[in-house]
DNA sequence: AACCCGGGGGG
DNA sequence: CCCCCAGGGTT
């Protein structure tokens, strides 16, 4: 049915294998060959680097199974312990979702062990579901993240729109997972992508897989895949506000959802197509003492930062914060806050 | 299917 | 400066 790429794919599993027996990258959630890995750290690490680099993930990820070693710890951890945990590795929903599928574990006994039951957790979508099922429970099932798109996308040097390129991936991976390996068969997957088959500047000499690519053989493995255009950041402004009091600071814990959900924060005026200092959480001495920037996701932001110093203040909500606490703010108020003149704890 | 949601490091 | 990364949830 596939025609010319069936023999390709399936030499493909022998020789990734046998690539990734001799390459495999060595990682603070990885265990020794042919050891069976944890589930609860299986899942934390791949919650953890859902759009995040490795080197950003990995510190966070000793620091966790340190403080949680199971996920029983976990899902007794209290929120806001594990929110200010979770401060700076972003998309924070993912901290609310992590909570929320430990205590379901929890209290269920244990992981299920199938893909299609880990697909109704919170926090695991299709990938995560299979890639757990593979990892730490060896079911013969896909684990198909951005590497194995790229991986496979040249490889088959695919013409077609994004969409359906990532269609026919996901089904393609799904005929070819070993039943002896598959959990190796996906890290060797993701190792080949991050290391080897990268975005900008592949390195086809290396490449266990350069005799079977036809993005090789076309000369240019860099064009591929071929990704849509993406539309224009917006920009957008507004005022924060450092309010300090004898070695504290006042920070508001912001609304359950939507951006930097849940988190601990410094307070804010609303951010719209101008700047105004019309928000400050009370009357003082106000002082204007520069700007921070900081790039979203979908947006870029430029604050005023004001700072003002009180001997006593009645404030309707919020905490006076010492600077240990202030190690919990997601990163647009750490500098935000290091600007103010607090000084905020480095995390790591 | 389209949109929302952080942050960092590499080129 | 631009790029995109071990994606999922919501509508």
């Amino acid at each position: 049915m596939r025609g010319k790429s069936d023999k390709t794919l399936t030499r493909l599993v022998p020789v990734l294998l046998t690539w990734f027996d001799q390459s495999a990258r060595s990682l603070p959630w990885r265990t020794a060959r042919g050891v069976k890995r944890d589930a609860y750290r299986v899942w934390l690490s791949e919650i953890m680097l859902q759009q995040t680099t490795v080197p950003h993930a990995a510190p966070y990820f000793i620091d966790f199974t340190t403080r949680w070693p199971t996920v029983d710890h976990l899902a007794a951890a209290k929120d806001e312990d594990v929110m200010q945990a979770w401060a700076g590795l972003g998309y924070y929903a993912r901290a609310r979702n992590l909570l929320k599928c430990a205590r379901d574990v929890a209290a269920r006994g244990g992981f299920p062990e199938t893909e299609a039951a880990l697909r109704t957790l919170p926090g695991i979508g299709p990938y995560t579901a299979g890639a757990i099922a593979a990892l730490a429970f060896g079911e013969r099932t896909p684990a198909v993240d951005g590497n194995a798109e790229r991986v496979f996308a040249r490889l088959l040097a695919m013409q077609e729109d994004w969409p359906a390129a990532k269609k026919r991936i996901a089904a393609i991976v799904r005929e070819l997972v070993p039943a002896s390996r598959p959990g190796d068969f996906a890290e060797a997957l993701m190792d080949l992508g991050a290391t080897v088959c990268t975005p900008k500047r592949p390195d086809c000499h290396v490449c266990p897989l350069a005799e079977l690519c036809l993005a090789r053989i076309e000369g240019a493995p860099e064009q591929y895949p071929v990704k849509p255009e993406k539309a224009a950041r917006p920009e957008r402004f507004g005022a924060v506000y450092v309010l300090r009091r004898a070695g504290f600071v006042w920070l508001v814990r912001r609304a359950p959802s939507g951006l930097l959900g849940g988190m601990l924060a410094l307070p804010t005026s609303a951010w719209s197509e101008t700047s105004a200092h019309t928000a400050a959480p009370l009357e003082a001495d106000w002082r204007r003492v520069g700007d921070v920037r900081h790039v979203f996701t979908h947006f870029s932001l430029k604050l005023d930062v004001w700072t003002a110093d009180v001997a006593d203040a009645d404030l309707p909500e919020g905490v006076w914060a010492d600077e240990a606490q202030t190690a919990g703010l997601p990163t647009v108020f750490a500098k935000a806050a290091r600007l103010g003149g607090v000084n905020v704890p480095k995390r790591r």
